[in-house]
DNA sequence: GCCTCATGTTGAGGTAACCTCAGCAAAACT
DNA sequence: AGTTTTGCTGAGGTTACCTCAACATGAGGC
């Protein structure tokens, strides 16, 4: 309505902008533990959901089943998951975080909360729980 | 209600949420051109900033040298840039958007516009401006 | 109980978008 | 002139996804 932003100065193009400067962050902040982001957030969700099978991990990270296996395969390759029949469903496994599965996405989380804490420091509180309210609005 | 997030609840979980909504819009968006996101970044810069060398263009888009040659090579093939050697530099070429590109640059625009009115259509002005604001004040 | 169809996982193989490294030609410096 | 730097690209690798088809199991109809 007022002010004339540039051209390609769009909200969408700050916004990407801004997540590039995060993404570049987070690898970083990750980098310690040897994992990738997906392998991350895949722990994330077993950690925070308990054990569960493939296919809902898939669904979880919104990935293809197949793709989710994957990400399984070299979670336990680490030793950070283990796979265990379904018993109730012989097609099944199930996958579940191991203590060291557990202690690296504890040591990740705190990262994580590190590398916010850096990342959004130059904001002040205000501008930090406007942020958080309107981005909460914009999420799913 | 609990008013209790999550304990991952981060600033910046709910911002990487919010990213993967925007980057599912932005992909189909970008579907009726048959031109990746990738591709896509490429023609706005060289729209935006006129024809530039690859290596210039790698800057701009903060990836390496040789994956602008890359980038420039699928968009030549698709009739959208053309190369022309630097008359200042007989080791460089120019990089430049045919009409054709120009075209599709300018139709992406307008999907891209589109597309971030409706995803941001859930603000009202208030939030919207402080939004750009903030975000602005993160991007670099 | 048998037959068909759906479901859960995985092997095989593919793709997009990046990367590094090495090589060549031209330019710049000493 | 000789050496170093710069600009691009070929060759080949990696990562994180994908689809498709195979295989075993489960579930419902008759």
């Amino acid at each position: 309505m007022t002010g004339e932003p540039a051209p390609d100065d769009s909200l969408a193009e700050t916004f990407w902008a801004v997540a590039r400067r995060l993404r570049r962050l987070s690898k970083d902040a990750l980098a310690p533990w040897e994992v990738t982001p997906g392998q991350s957030r895949a722990l994330g969700v077993l950690v925070r959901n308990g054990e569960m099978r493939p296919g809902a991990l898939s669904e979880h990270l919104r990935i293809a089943p197949r793709s989710a296996t994957e990400v399984v395969d070299d979670l336990e390759d680490r030793g950070l998951v283990e796979r265990s029949p379904d018993p109730a469903d012989r097609r099944a496994t199930l996958v579940r975080v191991t203590p060291r599965g557990r202690e690296i996405a504890d040591g990740i989380r705190a990262a994580r909360v590190a590398e916010a804490e850096e990342f959004f420091r130059g904001l002040d509180a205000h501008d930090r729980s406007e942020l958080a309210r309107i981005l909460g609005s914009l999420r799913d």
